[in-house]
DNA sequence: GGGCCGTGATACCGCACGGGTATTTATCGG
DNA sequence: CCGATAAATACCCGTGCGGTATCACGGCCC
């Protein structure tokens, strides 16, 4: 199986319509038709249902959708990795990447330790949008991440964790619950005219629901200013909040994990010192 | 990059050697070189140093070996895992690897307790040599292995422990140490005339030294019985000896722990009915 | 030191296959 | 029943992969 093929097979599942996938890949319909009948015909698996008017995937076809994401990303990760490790790509550096507005503190205090020590690499650090995070380290855009169980998925990474915090409820200043030492979540998903916000999902499409569409973290803490939502996230973002904001611990939400992780196998000196840092911070 | 590259220059990355590599691949010489400069011209990068006599990696050529085989393997269990999910292919089985001759009745008790569950499936018990687990599991060719730290990787896998056990000596019947209650391993590994057996790298090459070289089990204790080598086993190894070996514990070897392991992201009933199996025994 | 072997690179050729355009076919909606 | 939409089919062209023949160069042996 040719990446190409593979490709192609993923860009037509993903929006089940060849001309839209053809568009996308910058090339006509018909090629691309025959390109998946032969890659049907090849695997001898029907990977797609085509009535004369939709197309869906098969069982199948699911499964090559998974695995074939999964093994391109390997293949970028390889040729991304490749190119860094090049003379001419200049001295190593390590890409770090973690969630826009989160760990501010322990990111900082990271980074001054690591770049304290001996043999530090420049590091780069990539913030990103929920769920973006997994991403970036199996593709080899990013070398090593902070993540956030149970949110993020550590799957197919190793990890070391970092610590453990509970969570608070972000409301507006002036929130009458703001007076309470502590809510439930029972309490916050039925705040009147506060509703939790909507998240984009892996797709970049974002979930029905009453909420407020949300992409980044300033976008979030805007919105509960504004009084038009309120989100359930980790004590660390609600310790440095701006003056219309305000916090409330909620003890019954599920504790947060902070890990450190980075992809398996990884043959670098440099991550190796960054994770040692992390761990005795 | 093309699959059909990569796999290219991970054979001439392995054999060291543009002829070897191409016999190996079935194609001719000369197109293979064409293609292994023109990747290296795509991806700005030079990758083997030739001189006319030999050919070396450089340190960007390594990085692509390491990731171009994890990213083949990844492919290779996206072909496998889709043509497994085909209708055609019958009712889902379920491979299942470990070492050969080790776990016997650990994974006898796990095979009757599934078999027993309401909708298990089929399940194929693969036997392989040690350090070929993880391969298997990465490339698709099986879906969930018991395997031994520290002496397995159970890097990029999820992961359940199942236990642990101390390790022993096996001994030819009848050897001087056999009357001991215990041994250690510095006395083990002076034990004049019974080196401990050579196994064959991922490569398939065999470290050098003076122990005999082995391929598994069964010629790992023919050889013991026939008082040419000695070897330190987990416990579960010592239990059902044949009558001209015996074993003795070694308390200060390391504690060997079992796990189940299974590629991350897996969406199969069958795999997490069978770990929570495990996990229970 | 000269000839030879081993080995990777180059030159050249043919064909398979990937991609494009034009057209057909089938199905749904009105 | 007709038109619109979307996938499949027909056909053509050019790129590029693979093959054979050959070259260039380094090491080795006598």
């Amino acid at each position: 199986m040719e990446t190409r093929e593979l490709r192609y097979f993923v860009a037509v599942a993903e929006e089940l319509h060849f001309g839209r996938a053809a568009e996308r890949l910058g090339i006509a319909q018909p090629p691309l038709s025959r390109a998946i009948q032969q890659l049907e015909r090849r695997l001898g698996v029907t990977l797609l249902e085509r009535t004369r008017r939709s197309v869906t995937l098969t069982e199948a076809g699911s499964v090559l959708l998974r695995e074939g994401r999964a093994a391109l990303d390997a293949v970028d990760a390889a040729d991304r990795r490749t190119r860094r490790a090049a003379p001419a790509a200049g001295p190593p550096k390590l890409v770090l990447v973690t969630k826009a507005g989160a760990e501010s503190e322990r990111l900082a205090k990271l980074l001054d330790a690591y770049a304290a020590e001996p043999d530090a690499a420049e590091v780069d650090v990539l913030l990103c949008g929920p769920g973006e995070q997994e991403r970036l380290l199996r593709d080899g855009r990013a070398d090593v991440g902070l993540l956030h169980r149970p949110f993020d998925s550590t799957a197919g990474f190793d990890v070391e964790e970092l610590g453990t915090q509970g969570q608070v409820v972000i409301l507006p200043a002036g929130h009458p619950l703001t007076t309470r030492p502590h809510v439930t979540t029972a309490e916050v998903a039925a705040l009147p005219g506060l509703p939790l916000p909507r998240w984009p999902g892996p797709d970049g499409r974002y979930p029905d629901g009453p909420g407020p569409k949300v992409r980044d973290n300033t976008q979030l803490l805007q919105l509960i200013a504004l009084g038009r939502a309120c989100s359930i996230l980790p004590e660390s973002a609600g310790t440095y909040l701006a003056d219309d904001l305000a916090a409330v611990p909620v003890p019954d939400a599920p504790q947060v994990t902070t890990v450190i992780a980075w992809p398996p196998h990884t043959h670098s000196r440099a991550v190796a010192t960054l994770v040692r840092t992390a761990t005795r911070l």
